[in-house]
Parts: C-alpha cells; sequence; structure tokens
DNA sequence: CGGTAAGCGAGACGGTACGTCTTGTCTTATT
DNA sequence: AATAAGACAAGACGTACCGTCTCGCTTACCG
C-alpha cells in the first residue's frame, strides 16, 4: 500500500514542465512586475505550450501562488522572545528583511490580481495570507494567553500590521523597514 | 476679471465631451470594475472618439482620478464631537457607508492600478489618498492638541485605519462596515 | 504518398479561414474598389479575426494577389487562328470581355496599390502580369516564327497592348472594348 | 475693364498661403511619394491650418494639379524636325528626361490617385494628361499633314506612347530612358 | 473712421483603419 | 493521456489621417 497515486494510463504529467513553469512565473513576477506578468509570457520562458500550462492553472495567479507554496515562500520563522513587544519586533524585522525588490514586485502582482478580481483575491487569501496571518496569530495568542493584549483585539493587529504592510506596498505610502517594523510592534504590543 | 483663463485661439476644449467621458468612467468603474474599464470602453460609453480620450487623459486612471476629483467624492465631512474616540466612530461610520457596491468596485480599480505600475500608485495616492489622510490626520491633530494621543503615532494610526479598510477591500479579509468603525476607533483612540 | 506536405506538429492552418478571406478580398475589391478594400473589411467579412489575417497576409494586396492565383483569375485561353491579326483579335477581345465592373475595379485596386508602392508594384509584376505578358508574349513568339512581325519588337507591342490597356482603366481615357481590342490588334499585327 | 477679380469686402485670399501649400504638395509628393502625400502632411509642412486647405482645395490630388498648372511642369516643348520620327524621338528623349525620380514620385502619386476613384482620374485627365495627349497629338496631326501616318490611327499612338510610359511607371515593368524613347519614337513612326 | 465680413492659425472633435498584443480555446503529431 | 507546437476568434492597445467644427485674430472693403 504505498501512495503511488493510482496512475492510469497514458503519459504522465511532466515534472520538468511543472518546475519549469513554476519558476518562470516567480522570476517574472520578481522581474518584470504585474505588467509583465502573462501567461503567454510565463509559457515562453519555460519553454511550455499555452496548452500545458491552462491545463493545469487557470490563472497566473494560480501559478504564483503555487510556485509560492512549493517553494516555501512563507519562511518567516515564529520568534519567541517571552514578550509580545519583543515578538513582534523579531517578527516585523524579519517580514521588513524578506522584502527585498523582486519580493514585493512579486507581491504587488498579487495585490494587483486581488484587487481586479474577487475569486483570485479569495484565492490569495487563502492559499497565502491565511498562513502569514497563523504565524502572527499565534505570537499574538500567546501573549494573551499572558494577558498582555485583549485576546478580542487579536484580529484587528492583524488587519492592521498586515494592512499598513500592503498598504505601503501597494500605494508607496512608505517604505517597509525596520523603522516600520518598530513602531508597528510597540503600537500593537500597547494596544 | 478674475477667472479670464486666457483663452488662446482654437476651438475650445469641449466641455460636453469631458462630462460625458468622466461620466463614463465612474460608471464603469462601479459597474464593471476593474476589468470592464478599459478605454476602449470609456470612450464608447462617452460616445467620444479615442482620439480626444487619448488626448486629454494618457491612461484611465487618470480618468477615474480627474473624475472623482471632479465629482468631490472625498465628501466624509469631518465630525466634531469633543473626543478622539466619538470623531473617529462617526468619521469611519460615514466612511463605511460611503462604501457601497460600486464605490467599492471603483476603489478596487484604483488599487489594482496602483499595485501594477509605481507611477500611478503616486498619482492615486498625492491625487486620492492624500485628502483623506489629511482628514483623518486633522482629527487626530485635534486629538493630539487635547492630549489623547501621542502626536508621534498620527501617521501610524493612519496607516493602520486606511491600512485595514484597503486590506480588507482587496483581499476580502472581511467587510467593512459598522463594527469595524467601531473597533477601529476603539482601538485608535487607545493608541 | 506524394503530396504528404510533411505536417509538423500543431493545429493546422484552416483551409475555411483562407477560402473565407480570400473570397472577402475579391469580393470587397470588386464591389467596393479600392477605398473599401482594407485588412479591417476583409477580417470583419470574412468572420476571421485580424491576427489570422496578418499572420498570413502582410497586406491587403498580398490577399488580392492570392485570391487571383488561387481563384485561376487569368483564365484567357490562347487562341490559334493562324495569323496574328487573328489571334491578337480572339485574345484581346477575351480580354475585354472579361472586364466587367466588378473586375475593373479589381484592376483598378491594383494599380493604386501598384504606384503607392514600389515592393508591391514588384509584386503585383511578379505573380499577376508575368501570366498575362507571357500568354500574349506566346502569341508574338509564334507570329515571329512565321515571320509576321520582328521578335525584337515584341517586348514593345506588350507594352502597347497592356500600358493602353490599363492607361484606360486607370485614367478613364478610353473604354476597354471590342473597338479598342480590334484597334489594337490590327496596329499590333501591322507592326 | 480690367481683370480686377471685383474682389468684395473680407480679408483677401492669401497668396502667401496658397504658394506655401503648392510647394509643399509638390515636395512631398516628390520627396515621400503617394504614402507621405496626405492633407495633413502638406497643411504642416506648409505651415497653414487644415482649415485654409480644405477651404480651397478638396483633396491632395486638386493641390497637386494646381501645384503642376501654377509651376507649368508641362513644358516639354515641341520639336520639329521635319519628320515624325525626329520629332517623337526628340518629344520622347526630352520626356524621359524630365523623369527624375521626384518625378517619378509625383507622377505615381497622379496614377495611385486616380486608380482609387474615378472623379480624381477624370481631374487628371482633364487637367494634366490632356495637355500632354494634346502636345503629341499636334506632331501626329503634322505627320498625318504630311502623310507619314494615318491619321485614324493617332489616337491608338497616344494610349501606346503614354500608356506604355504610365505601365512602366506604375508596375516597374522597364525603365523610361532613352532606349525607350527610341523604340516606341520608332514603333509610332513605322505604324 | 468705425463697422462689417471674409480669411486665417490653431487646434479640438467623431470616426475609422492601422498593426500589435494577450487571452483562452482548439486541433494536430509526437511521446 | 500528456506534451510542443501553433492556429484561431475576440477584442484592447495607442497612433495616424480624415474631414468638420469652432474659436480669436487679422486684413481688407465700405458706408
Amino acid at each position: 500500500m504505498v501512495d503511488e497515486e493510482a496512475r492510469g494510463p497514458g503519459r504522465p504529467r511532466s515534472e520538468r514542465a511543472r518546475q519549469a513553469v513554476l519558476a518562470a512565473a516567480l522570476a517574472l513576477a520578481a522581474e518584470a512586475g504585474p505588467a509583465g506578468l502573462t501567461m503567454e509570457a510565463i509559457a515562453r520562458r519555460a519553454g511550455v505550450s499555452k496548452e500545458t500550462l491552462y491545463r493545469w492553472w487557470h490563472s497566473k495567479i494560480e501559478v504564483v501562488l503555487d510556485a509560492m507554496v512549493d517553494r516555501g515562500q512563507q519562511t518567516v520563522p515564529l520568534p519567541d522572545t517571552g514578550t509580545l513587544a519583543g515578538d513582534l519586533r523579531a517578527f516585523l524585522h524579519a517580514t521588513a528583511d524578506s522584502l527585498d525588490l523582486g519580493t514585493a514586485r512579486l507581491l504587488q502582482s498579487l495585490a494587483a490580481a486581488a484587487a481586479a478580481d474577487e475569486d483570485t483575491a479569495i484565492a490569495i487569501r487563502d492559499r497565502f495570507l491565511a498562513a502569514r496571518r497563523a504565524a502572527l496569530g499565534q505570537l499574538l495568542q500567546r501573549a494573551a494567553g499572558r494577558g498582555e493584549i485583549d485576546p478580542g483585539r487579536a484580529g484587528l493587529a492583524l488587519d492592521f500590521v498586515y494592512g499598513s504592510l500592503w498598504y505601503r506596498l501597494i500605494f508607496r505610502v512608505g517604505p517597509v523597514d525596520h523603522q516600520w517594523a518598530d513602531d508597528v510592534a510597540a503600537a500593537i504590543a500597547a494596544m
């Protein structure tokens, strides 16, 4: 009883093609941003036919989401400093550090797709944002257990942290840097 | 004697065309959302040639921004209840109330465009977001004058309020309703 | 076992689209003349996308030339009456008879395109005029073999015959009818 | 009884504008050929408004025709050598000599316009070709008077001469040079 | 000498064709 | 059955020219 996937007849799906597509999607999103991220370009760059692309993914965002999951993009580790302020500071510093130019463009691609289509937004929320919210939520739960924060406000804190991050990323209202991380950590810890 | 405008020779710009374009852009953004908002569609709906459209606006977002400025979209009045919590509650309730489905789609169109292109983002920030931030900023300044809030945190409060709003709008993380308004008002007032 | 064509992978070219385009081009040229013959109109009429049109043809004239070759437009048969005068009379009568209003408009479309662009002119010359010149040239060679005409003048005779035909067609200097055919036949035979 | 034109009130037509338009049209036709000869370009180059252009001319060809008449373009002088062959040779050599590249492009512009529109063709025929035909016709009449040629064939000779010229010009079937002039002169004189 | 009228430049307007691009679907031969 | 190759219909993109239109300014005449 091996988990062989019970493959039927016919040519098996090409792992090579799958990898190439995922890599191409990430690279394009990071290099060219939302404008250059098209199904056509992904297929071209991956050396894969559009037919294959559309067979397995229905939109560029599915590709990107798959790629990020596959690459384990969500690797901001959960700190444990003993205090909410410390935990937040560490977590947000790591978050800010991960936001190089390419990553910013990738996230902007996600935001553009989410804003443009409700289904896409929900997919991104459930497959990408959820993990980040869960991680930060864990930090806040721990703090609530220590009495450092009102558990009823945990949800709003999530919105504040990630809301301000995306707000800055999308509308270029300000940088997402260590200053931001410190300020947000302090404000949330005092909530 | 004052609004002479010093018009030169040549046929004057058609106010009729301008109005029709602005109305068409707003209507399309509200009805069809980001997907249906194309230069072609705006021209068609406004009964205006593409030539004319491109003569005065270089992208759909410029049109929408002009339309919103022209329509005085930013009509959330500044309340004055005497306390920050009260002011915030009133302001955010009014904000939430203004977010009907059409308006939400319009804002999503803006967000999609901002995420996709830096110049567009900056234009939206300076021509649209700035007024909202200024209004809310005024409330916070007043509160800072009364000692209700640390003036150094006013900027972050702006990010939190509008960040959470856009975050919910874009990623459908939650509604922007009276519950949201109350929660945010309370949290910000306690900051 | 012979007409294998060695077709590679990929969806084969649509014969239906090709036929529709050729028919549309001929119909438009015959009905509307040079003015109505646009790539847009051909695509519209053929029920074909502009993409497809431009993939296979780079200009309206290529389409028309292909259509004429495909339709075997050059169907004036070579007569053999025994004398040059007889041959010419028969050939030119047939030529004049083929010049109904639609055909005239089609030829005018060709002339307009040839006059406007050298490459187009050469394409028309080599792909369309050449066959007519060859046919008439054969008649003249035969006559030269019988000693009826100076072989050195055959080239000029071609220019005279077709030159006068196009001259009349383009500048409306006179009709291309049986009178013309008789006059030209007599003059050339006497050369 | 002066030819004062009985000018009424109002600003008189600008001779400067008229000259500039005619010069621009000729220059454009000679430099850019049929493709570059647009009303827009003529107005631009002449420093004249499109309004003015359309007030006095209804199409680019009217402009070009006016320009050629104004410039006295038809200056091939009538030779008188005593024999038809001599006259023809001289006349056609002069004709060939006048056909530099710019002139050829100008004539091609005329041909393209004539082929594309019947009214235009008739205008060109009556205002431009007629003079050439008359000149050559005179030569032939003279020859007929001397018994050198059948007067009934004069019309056809005109078609042969100018037909072969335009045929070569339009379809690039061959050069219009001294060789052509000699060949045509000999053939026509022998008719 | 002041009024009237036409010409002019400038340039905006609705229309339409251009040639290119991306989308999502489809049809083949090959693996 | 999956692949690559690539054709296809649809339709938006931004540009160009068309012929018309409305302005303010200029340049004549005519009363």
